[in-house]
DNA sequence: CGCTGTATTGACCTCCTTCAAATGCGGTGG
DNA sequence: CCACCGCATTTGAAGGAGGTCAATACAGCG
């Protein structure tokens, strides 16, 4: 059930036989259904949230109504480990599809990074990739236009998936509506479904049935200039 | 001459004069010209770069040679606290304008967060509040048209360099060229200069001789929906 | 006083938005 | 099995925000 998890955690530190049984056996598990906030802006948290299934996602809203998806949270992703700190959410987070989430008393995060170095370690490997990532989607809107934009998102999802073993190297579950991923990409669901179509015609992406195809990988990824280093998957050799 | 950073990490946790001794006799400390390279995309850091004055920032560059800068690194500001555990920096830091940068060894940090648990706490919400900045980045370039994306950047500005005890709460220094202004707000340099003008005949800002200008502070942060709320800068109350 | 980099302007173009309507589709109840 | 509902997708036409290219003005500096 925390496979996920101690998967994506496994790329950040070497954790041993003992550190997977720990991180397995934590906190309390919910299921929860799709569309529901978890936490609330303006709100205190509480647990810190472990993702173990299904598709969940940060957001913002502005004062206009606008929405913005800042992050994708996939299974193993967590939500702010130290974010007690902070004392309230600056925004929202919410499932997608229906999800298995975990929630951990910021307590046992704390001790468990304070009682063992390499899942501490693993776990600020993991902030420091989310910070990427953000920096990453900040490139990606500014300076790419729609269709690259649109290919680099899909790039990002097949190899972060694959790393925790959700879909295969050229298709995985895709829970979003073309309204979501307009709020993800910085665009309307019109231009989203337009540029939906340019990439289908061009035999990069096609999206059916909640999951995304991409016929060739390669030429995707060459499309939209991809390159995965920000994502910090190689396995380090010390 | 590390005022700027103790000041700022003062709003995340409440540090001791003791602290404030520890803070201020930090590392190797070195002026920089500007526009210079501090460390670049794919380089394996040692140190952790703390900016005691002057203007540095983040940026990537994209193989069509487009830029983006990803953030602003303002006095008191620092880069990457574990940056090491990525092992390979996946963006550039750069000085915009002089600075006087304080190179502190990864493990002086570490040691520095391990036994002072104030300001491991302060470090920790210092992080915290990079990442909320980076998605209220994400949602200004993304859902904000030009001249309130621009609006809202000195806004924000205002109010970090205030903290700091640069500025004032109507003006502070702006090292930045229109085209590097361009580059952080996802723009051209010709759409910038365009809408500056539009700012300056609204009676917004003014931008002359290296620095911004706010006539009327409130009616800047009306027009750009300016809520300070991620900058986690309220003194907490536990 | 000339040089170099920055700011400014104009004309034109295009990517993306807006608004509104039409079509498709999965699920539910009869 | 079909009719219907609500939601998601698709399409069209028109407009606007911002980009591109290229020339000009300006300012700081040696």
């Amino acid at each position: 059930m925390f496979s996920a998890f101690i998967r994506k955690l496994s790329y950040g530190s070497d954790l041993t036989e003992a550190d997977h049984d720990r991180l397995g056996a934590l906190g309390h598990v919910r299921e929860i259904g799709a569309r529901q906030d978890i936490i609330t802006q303006g709100e205190r948290p509480e647990d810190v949230y472990v993702v173990l299934s299904g598709f969940a996602y940060r957001y913002k809203v502005l004062r206009n109504g606008k929405r913005q998806i800042i992050a994708l949270l996939l299974p193993g992703d967590t939500s702010d480990l130290h974010v007690a700190i902070l004392g309230v959410m600056d925004h929202c987070i919410a499932t997608l599809s229906p999800c298995t989430i975990a929630a951990l008393p910021q307590g046992t995060v704390t001790n468990l990074a304070q009682q063992h170095p390499r899942i501490s370690r693993a776990l600020r490997w993991a902030t420091l990739v989310d910070e990427a990532i953000s920096r990453e989607w900040l490139v990606n809107t500014s300076r790419r236009e729609a269709s690259q934009r649109m290919a680099h998102l899909f790039c990002e999802l097949l190899v972060r998936l694959q790393v925790v073993g959700v879909g295969d190297a050229d298709r995985c579950p895709f829970p979003l509506t073309q309204t979501d991923l307009a709020e993800v990409m910085g665009l309307t669901s019109v231009h989203v479904n337009r540029t939906l179509q340019f990439l289908r015609d061009q035999g990069l992406i096609t999206l059916r049935k909640h999951q995304v195809i991409a016929p060739n990988v390669g030429k995707l990824k060459d499309f939209c200039d991809f390159n995965p280093d920000y994502l910090h998957l190689v396995k380090r050799v010390e």
